[in-house]
DNA sequence: CGGAATCCGGGTCGATACTG
DNA sequence: CAGTATCGACCCGGATTCCG
């Protein structure tokens, strides 16, 4: 069980996943935009380790300029789902400071 | 809202807290045992971070040898409970592996 | 232009040894 | 028993560069 939640523990981890659960498929770019503060290497390699874990997807269009979308997969579904109460408390914490 | 998901990003922090929840109160040493691979160090200092985000308390009593008991406090509870689902998909998770 | 790889500095993690 | 001290090794994250 450490596992699982070790590997969450990255620091953008939970909050990328947030947002592809809030908005459902995104390209990278909009990802990138709405999260905020992040390298595009950092996104880059959270990314695909969420990808290797299989709770993400990725779906690459070799056009130019290149396309690439990332999305829940069903594991990933429920992993955001067990992550909602989480997300609320901290929504309620950090309004109240 | 993100401060709260990094700071419970700590490697072994929802894990000391898994473990909190679970058997209640404990002292310093029972709780290392149960962790298994941990160094003092950095049990302390997941202690002391949680102790000072208010999730935690810390009870010293001076005697020889002291006696130092951690547990829960209401915010604590809070959290923990939040954190249920997530214990139960990464239990689920790691047994069918 | 969108997305990824390289390189590099700072900070954290963690093993070991030691103290009140 | 319950920590601190010390000191590497490693990882994370940012800037820059590269590719299609």
């Amino acid at each position: 069980m450490e596992s699982l939640l070790n590997q969450i523990s990255g620091t953008w981890t939970t909050y990328i996943l947030w947002f592809l659960h809030k908005h459902g498929s995104l390209r990278f770019g909009e990802l990138r935009r709405k999260i905020g503060d992040i390298s595009t290497k950092v996104l880059t390699e959270r990314l695909r380790m969420m990808e290797s874990m299989g709770i993400i997807f990725r779906h690459y269009e070799p056009t130019i300029p290149p396309k690439v979308t990332y999305g829940l997969t069903d594991r990933g579904k429920e992993l955001t789902k067990a992550l909602t109460p989480l997300y609320k408390l901290a929504l309620r914490w950090n309004a109240s400071e």
